[in-house]
DNA sequence: AACTATCCGATAGTTATACTATCCATGTGC
DNA sequence: GCACATGGATAGTATAACTATCGGATAGTT
């Protein structure tokens, strides 16, 4: 264990933490009290430090997440784990229903489930939007489910990638919680370029007073 | 005091604590032991919530956001703070300059300072995603610029939209704190979409066998 | 065999965050 | 005149994610 601390950089008492929690898999045991850790957990360390540092996730839903990666679970339904574990509950009683109209009508044509977790988050974001009196939001949201729609497109192809059932199941776990954290990065960064390419920086005004 | 509680429906010892943290500005001295608030506080609080609730921020980070919104910065500016108040720090230090190339080489020809957060939690998520073996994973990540890229665009557009300074700012803030909520939400519905599409739930295979 | 170091597991303690509840001196409104 | 609400300060609670310590036992060393 020791090994596996120094290999991780992971304090002992933190993987302790999470052995008890569930998170990783006990070590093969070889005495009663002496057990060994292998490529593996190591491997499974890296995916918890993921989810919960990058992801953001709690240790409970990062174990409902790893479980869902480990049940045999068909491919299909995997996303839908996934996802419900990454969202947190949402009271479909308390969205304005006209927020969740707003949202179906901006989706028009998907074939989304009446409690699909994203349809009901999205709802509560336009309620917000809304509600602070945003104008015209509707037409940028339109534009972000363009979007949304691309990226669904390169994750589906990602996991028919993967050669294993394990290798795709992992993909969609990782990829529906660090997918989130991966593209708000790259849009934070493109949101520099744009603004940077609309309003470039004037050159500054040479602090030298030209002769004369 | 009581009012702006009902009005809300958030309890008086929340909103004395939103006071006290200064997320909300103090209300209208009628007295020494008397205040009114207006509406403009009962934005802010549903502001806060949003912040708070929507986008998953910590009261101390809500604060950096709802300062900057108040400020006079230049509009250009706003992103910036923004973006880095609702990031958490990241030493650059402890990133892989291989997966910081790595973003480089997806965003070629953008136009991003070297501390831009964004990039930073990309490079952050490419190292974490090569850790644990995905593979091809650069090219999956290029459909998720071009995207992000559709993104700020809409983003940049909503905010020249607004008809103040003020309104600007709010939106530039609210837009990169709850635009992330939103986007990985209709990402989640257009993922169960995509998903439905290439494979159709068969139709029940029927369970009464057939005569014969 | 003695001794030291390490291990596992359990338990208890720590820190941080976001509230939540209580007090109290004042002041208002009937 | 007086019950009651108000604002401000202080203290308490609940949860989450570690972190530290302890005890019994075993492994390796000599």
């Amino acid at each position: 264990m020791a090994e596996l601390s120094r290999a991780s950089g992971i304090p002992v008492a933190t993987i302790k933490f999470y052995l008890r929690e569930r998170l990783l898999p006990a070590g093969e045991r070889t005495g009663p009290n002496q057990a060994s850790y292998g490529e593996e957990h190591l491997r499974r360390l890296r995916l918890i430090r993921g989810l919960l540092e990058i992801g953001g996730l709690s240790v409970a839903t990062a174990r409902g997440v790893i479980d869902a990666v480990d049940s045999e679970l068909p491919l299909t339904q995997s996303f839908g784990v996934a996802q419900r574990a990454v969202s947190d509950k949402i009271d479909p009683g308390d969205i304005d229903p006209d927020a969740l109209a707003g949202i179906d009508r901006l989706v028009e044509g998907w074939l989304v489930s009446g409690d699909n977790p994203g349809r009901l988050a999205a709802a509560q974001v336009l309620q917000t939007f809304e509600s602070l009196g945003q104008k015209d939001e509707r037409s940028w949201f339109s534009r972000y489910a363009a979007a949304a729609l691309l990226v669904a497109e390169a994750d589906l192809d990602q996991v028919e990638a993967q050669a294993s059932r394990e290798d795709m199941a992992e993909t969609v776990v990782i990829g529906t919680v660090l997918g989130d954290a991966l593209f708000s990065g790259l849009r934070r960064a493109a949101q520099e370029h744009v603004s940077t390419l609309r309003y470039p920086v004037l050159p500054e005004p040479d602090p030298t007073p030209t002769r004369e």
